[in-house]
DNA sequence: AGCACGCCGACT
DNA sequence: GTCGGCGTGCTC
């Protein structure tokens, strides 16, 4: 038995991020959390190692006081990837560690969730006990007699049903006895399709017999209603009869719970579920689940990737192109990344499948590091319905100044008249964007963040996106004292209210933020939606995600510019896919769908080839772009912020830094294609005041231009200013 | 992360 | 004279 330990403690601090030697008292698996004195406290840490020498002082030397679990909690495989993550995102490797486990775990506040459960002790003793009963101990009795028939139950099923006495008098008597049962609770179990063994079409066989034949890299770029789903069910199977596990990402279980109910309903206990929105116990039991090897494939969102599976088999990334695969705390993982690493350590295959894939993933098939497979044809072979685009310059001029262009409220009348049901979309929550006054132009803001504050008409209050502070809503202007107020864009709920008086009596569900904050939020809207009782839904981005319903025949796209005018590299990009997503909900069954498009720059290509649904020619002029103008792929942009609440602070720690990476671009002569310092665009956010560091790097140095990067930022590490790094920011607020 | 040690201001 | 501020440094 080898004689010492070495230990990562879970603390979050570069300080402590390293191996500390400890004594193993009896042999302990490797990957087992234990507990250990440091210091003078005792701390939870992780078992890497186990040596028979250590370089540290023999006398000085502790001993681990036990492990915490009689389980490995990280598995070799996991190990690697952890260590991966550190030098890839700069973060420790407890950090790291943390990822792979249920938060719940480390707060030790969950457990497995017992359940009693009654049953006879000896058919003989009881029925002589039931015939000695008083004649008024009838609740006894009719336990007994429930018993004796059905043999054993749960107990707090037999309370609810005659009351608790009688079941404690017979449990006290030992009539009755009782039996603890782990269960572990299962998520979405009303979730359930029914099992419909779909034969492949040819396009789809033949895309899973290449994926299947060697293991590798591969990109399925298929139009909207293609059937991806069904390949990764017929992939996975392929891996679950090689006795291998699987892991299926999604964008966000909660929008997307008909995946989840096909692989249910297919597969069946051996899925397991893994997504935020689960509570903390459930969450639990599915790792366990996974860990223990009863469930052989992971459902979820882009954390499930860390799944302490055994033998993976094969990744599945759906949607891939969707902005939540991007971790927007800390640590800021991208999800393909993390998966092309896992995949290369666990050797096996990586399956990427998009109707739209991100530039970067297709740049990447193009230079054949992907394999790319493509399905041209929907399952149906419908064409993909007519896309509309309305000229809202054009009806401005005509004297129309509502939200509604006359072509929308049209298609929108036919479609109620048929008695279909349609779909608007629309980019922004809440009331309308901002409130305005007409005569200075006044705008509120919030008091902790530089940013417009945001009406929300339902509980009648201005909010701040940022950190969700409230504020009243004023009548007159507070700078001028106008009362000529008037509010900004269109949003959810004004949309909704336009509807309910163009159409009176139309029931109309809204879907945003503010409307899917409780449990299942998403899942209940939506699903009153398809039961038809609504003709309308109006929502943001979450209406678009894959949902099937088939008496949609009408998508409108109220304000489709709105996100071509954020100012990130990729707002053309996410528009052409915003579009064609949204797009893909219009007419999926029998009924001929079609799209309204609402913009103010008709004639911009992307609307051109969007409505064409012509994702190459939208790549090769995007891609073309972005190559000229020096921006990702072709490059990495690296954004570097600080923030404090002492805003000089913020401002010095910024230019000192910005002053050592020119020192680092004149020693890396011509890989910096910009370098620039500036206040960020949100200046400040919730108090902290914030300034960054901008940059875009060519590819050939920039992964140890970034690791220098990181290096500098230890180095200049300063209290009261924080400091973080970020890899092609998506958005730079 | 915590918890100690250590060196300077306003109090019984 | 001492109690206590939080700056710096270490934890196998």
């Amino acid at each position: 038995m080898a004689k010492f330990g070495k230990v990562i403690i879970d603390i979050a601090s570069s300080l402590v991020d390293k191996v500390f030697d400890y004594i193993l008292p009896y042999d302990i698996e490797v990957g087992t959390r234990v507990l250990v004195p440091f210091g003078r406290q005792v701390k939870e840490g992780y078992l890497v190692e186990k040596t028979d020498v250590s370089d540290y002082d023999a006398d000085k030397l502790k001993q681990i006081i036990k492990p915490i679990d009689d389980f490995v909690v990280i598995k070799k495989d996991q190990f690697e990837l952890a260590k991966f993550l550190k030098q890839k995102y700069n973060i420790g490797l407890c950090d790291s560690f943390r990822l792979f486990l249920p938060s719940e775990m480390r707060t030790g506040k969950v457990k497995e969730l017992v359940s009693k459960v009654a049953y006879i002790s000896d058919d003989e003793t009881a029925k002589a006990y039931m015939a000695n009963l008083r004649s008024t101990a009838t609740k006894q009795r009719a336990v007994l007699a429930y018993l004796l028939e059905v043999g054993e139950d749960k107990c707090s099923k037999i309370n609810a049903q005659f009351g608790a006495g009688a079941l404690k008098k017979l449990i006290d008597d030992r009539i009755v006895l009782v039996r603890e049962e782990t269960v572990l609770r299962k998520p979405l179990a009303e979730l359930s399709a029914k099992p419909n063994n779909v034969v492949l079409t040819k396009d789809q066989q033949r895309v899973v017999d290449t994926i299947s034949t060697k293991t590798g890299k591969y990109l399925i770029h298929g139009v909207t209603g293609s059937g991806k789903t069904e390949i990764y069910m017929a992939l996975m199977k392929k891996t679950l009869d090689q006795g291998k596990t699987g892991i299926m990402l999604v964008p966000e279980i909660s929008l997307t719970p008909q995946v989840v109910a096909n692989f249910r309903a297919r597969f069946g206990d051996e899925v397991a579920l893994m997504h935020s929105a689960l509570s903390a116990g459930e969450r639990f039991d599915e790792w366990r689940r996974i860990l223990l090897g009863k469930a052989k494939i992971v459902v979820g969102a882009r954390s499930a990737i860390f799944s302490p599976t055994e033998n993976l088999g094969l990744i599945v990334i759906d949607e891939e192109h969707d902005g939540s695969y991007t971790s927007e705390s800390n640590p800021r993982y991208h999800t393909i990344e993390v998966a092309e690493k896992r995949a290369e350590i666990c050797g096996c295959s990586l399956v990427l499948g998009s109707a739209t894939p991100d530039l970067e993933t297709y740049h990447k098939a193009i230079v054949g590091e992907y394999h790319l497979l493509e399905l041209k044809e929907r399952i149906n072979k419908k064409p993909m319905p007519p896309l509309e685009i309305v000229d809202m310059c054009a009806e401005v001029q005509n004297g129309n100044n509502e939200i509604f262009s006359e072509r929308l409220k049209t298609e929108l009348k036919n479609t109620l008249d048929t008695g279909n049901q349609a779909m608007i979309f629309i980019n922004r929550r809440g009331y309308a964007s901002f409130l305005m006054c007409k005569d200075c132009g006044y705008v509120p803001k919030c008091q902790n963040c530089d940013t417009a504050l945001v009406y929300h008409k339902h509980d009648n209050a201005l909010k701040c996106h940022f950190c969700s502070a409230r504020y009243k809503v004023f009548s007159e202007c507070p700078e001028c004292h106008s009362k000529n107020l008037k509010f900004g864009s269109v949003g959810t709920q004004q949309v909704v209210e336009e509807i309910e008086k163009l159409f009176p009596g139309t029931k109309v569900l809204r879907m945003d933020n503010d409307t899917t904050s409780q449990k299942n939020g998403h899942y209940k809207i939506l699903s009153q939606f398809r039961d038809g009782k609504a003709q309308v839904l109006v929502g943001t981005q979450m209406i678009v995600k894959g949902h099937d319903f088939p008496a949609v025949t009408l998508v409108g796209i109220v304000d489709a510019d709105q996100s071509l005018y954020q100012s990130s590299y990729t707002a053309t990009e996410r528009t052409f896919q915003l579009i064609t997503q949204v797009a893909g909900r219009a007419g999926r069954a029998d009924l001929q769908g079609k799209i309204i498009l609402q913009t103010y720059v008709p004639r911009h290509y992307v609307y051109r080839l969007a409505s064409g649904y012509d994702y190459l020619s939208f790549y090769k002029k995007e891609a073309n772009l972005r190559e000229m103008t020096n921006f990702p792929p072709f490059t990495k942009i690296v954004r570097v912020l600080f923030s404090s609440d002492d805003e000089e602070l913020a401002k010095n720690s910024t230019k000192v830094y910005y002053d050592s990476v020119k020192d680092l671009s004149l020693k890396h002569s011509g890989q910096f294609v910009y370098l620039g310092v500036s206040k960020s665009p949100v200046g400040r956010i919730q108090n902290k005041y914030r300034y960054q560091v901008l940059m875009r790097l060519k590819l050939e140095e920039s992964d140890d231009i970034i690791t220098q990067l990181y290096r500098l930022c230890e180095e200049n590490k300063k209290n009261n200013v924080s400091c973080f790094v970020e890899i092609n920011p998506q958005s730079l607020s």
